[in-house]
RNA sequence: GGAGAGGUGGCAGAGUGGUUGAAUGCACCGGUCUUGAAAACCGGCAUGCCCUUGCGGGCAUCGUGGGUUCAAAUCCCACCCUCUCCGCCA
């Protein structure tokens, strides 16, 4: 949510600002609502001071044993009046919250101009597409016919859009999960948690999921409960209605969790394999800072998906998201996209952003400033370090060889017993 | 699932219809004292919104939403949550 106050003093600014991520501001429409809030609420205020001090008299004169009808006549009609305005404002309040809870973030300054994916920037690029003395194969082709990965297999049980994997390829995601969640926490600094997979409408509202992309979750309608579409919507929410303590700042947590999207079934966009299904796992890091700390602690968050990358021998990208491309809820965000042989392209594999206080504003989500003695708005980041199914993905056709066995990157050995290799039914 | 108790400020905890936005203690901030610190003492200390150049004034908020009343933290209804005991259970 952004700041009323801003909304109100800088609507120029506020308006240009969504402009550059293609979202149009009726600020005409705004202005109206907000004209009319305004007259109403100074109505309702009015009538309540009126009916506050009238009260108050009628209790002096009661407890002095003086006759208060009089008094109460004077009222008489005052009840209604109030009713009737106090009504009034709250509709146009509801109208003009509705307005707010839509409204995305505003994009940083250094964000780039652009309106979609085609103009983000490169920023930097590490490592090099290996080059295969044979024609590299996909990982649905590596997968298929063993039951490593079978796709057919979790279609019986659930549906399309889901995964089975076994023996060797299950191991080596654990393995994945394993090794992510150790570094982060061993040499990140990163605080492990474990959440519940199930949460509240308010802790989705919290990070912006909801009133907007509700159609994009799981719901469970009988206890009311959402299946978390990522392990972000949990942990940050662990800051919801708190003031934290400023000395704990930055807070850093690293979760492994399950993530669940009905919408990545939609037809027509990566059909094939395991890039996009409807639950895949994730190792999820979150900081919550002070605001002046909070753009230098994105470039650290970033940094420390990027070595998860980086130890794992993968080539991969970080792209600067334009204006247009940002999420509804991010005021800066990289993306990191790794080397996908199989597909000849570059895959996102982990998104980093800057929510500033965004999010936080939805959630209260305060620290206590020793400056000023007041509570204040946290900033909230967060990142992929990294998904595991793409990060296996990418392990699969990165480490391939001629007869389709996987090579076990060298970092994931202590997590696999020290195995090597990985047979697939394509090495058969 | 059944029975009971309870949800008040950063925390603890008073307050059962009328100058209560809320006693008191702790924590925190400023000061006095002290070589310094502690202790003691003095003062300050919720959040959001509206009006105002400013001083200042007003409204709302005691789990959430309704209701009763001239007046609600306090009474009534519904819901949510927490705790205790019983049942069930990985």
């Amino acid at each position: 949510m952004l700041d009323q106050q801003l909304i109100r003093r800088q609507l120029q600014a506020v308006e240009a600002g969504l402009a550059r991520r293609g979202f149009t501001l009726d600020t005409a429409a705004l202005q109206a609502l907000e004209q009319q809030r305004k007259e109403l609420q100074q109505r309702t205020q009015a009538l309540q001071a009126q009916r506050n001090r009238s009260a108050k008299r009628i209790g002096q004169k009661k407890a002095a044993g003086e006759d208060v009808q009089p008094l109460l006549d004077e009222v008489a009609d005052l009840g209604a009046a109030l009713k009737a305005s106090a009504e009034e404002l709250a509709q146009v309040q509801q109208g003009l919250d509705e307005v707010l809870r839509g409204l995305p973030n505003l994009p940083h300054e250094s964000v780039p101009a652009g309106e979609g994916e085609a103009d983000n920037v490169l920023l930097r690029q590490w490592g090099e597409p290996p080059s295969f003395a044979f024609p590299p194969r996909d990982h649905v082709a590596l997968g298929e016919g063993s039951r490593l990965l079978d796709f057919a297999g979790a279609t019986k049980i659930a549906g399309s859009r889901f995964v089975l994997m076994q023996g060797g390829l299950a191991r080596l995601h654990r393995a994945l999960i394993q090794f992510m969640l150790d570094t982060h926490t061993e040499e990140h600094g990163y605080t492990e948690v474990n959440v519940p997979y199930l949460v509240n409408p308010a802790s989705l509202f919290g990070t912006g999921q909801l009133p907007k992309f509700a159609g994009d979750q799981f719901y469970i309608e009988k206890q009311g409960l959402y299946l978390i579409p990522t392990a972000e919507v949990p942990v940050t929410n662990i800051a919801r209605d708190a003031i934290i303590d400023a000395a704990r700042l930055p807070l850093r947590f690293v979760c492994h969790s399950p993530c669940f999207r009905s919408e990545a079934g939609a037809h027509g966009k990566d059909t094939r394999g395991m890039i996009r299904q409807h639950q895949f796992e994730k190792v999820e890091l979150v900081q919550l800072t002070r605001p002046a700390d909070s753009y230098a602690l994105l470039e650290e968050l970033t940094g420390h998906a990027e070595s998860i990358l980086q130890r794992l021998r993968l080539p991969y990208r970080v792209m600067h998201l334009c204006a247009g491309d940002l999420g509804f809820a991010a005021a800066k965000t990289y993306d990191l996209e790794v080397w996908l042989p199989g597909q000849q392209a570059w895959r996102e594999i982990s998104s980093c952003s800057n929510f500033e206080a965004f999010q936080a504003r939805r959630m209260q989500a305060r620290w206590r400033n020793p400056d000023t003695a007041k509570p204040e708005l946290l900033h909230t980041l967060n990142g992929s370090g990294l998904a595991a199914g793409r990060a296996l993905i990418a392990v699969m056709e990165n480490y391939q060889d001629e007869r389709g066995r996987i090579q076990v990157p060298e970092a994931l050995r202590p997590y696999m017993g020290g195995l090597e290799w990985i047979e697939t039914a394509a090495s058969d």
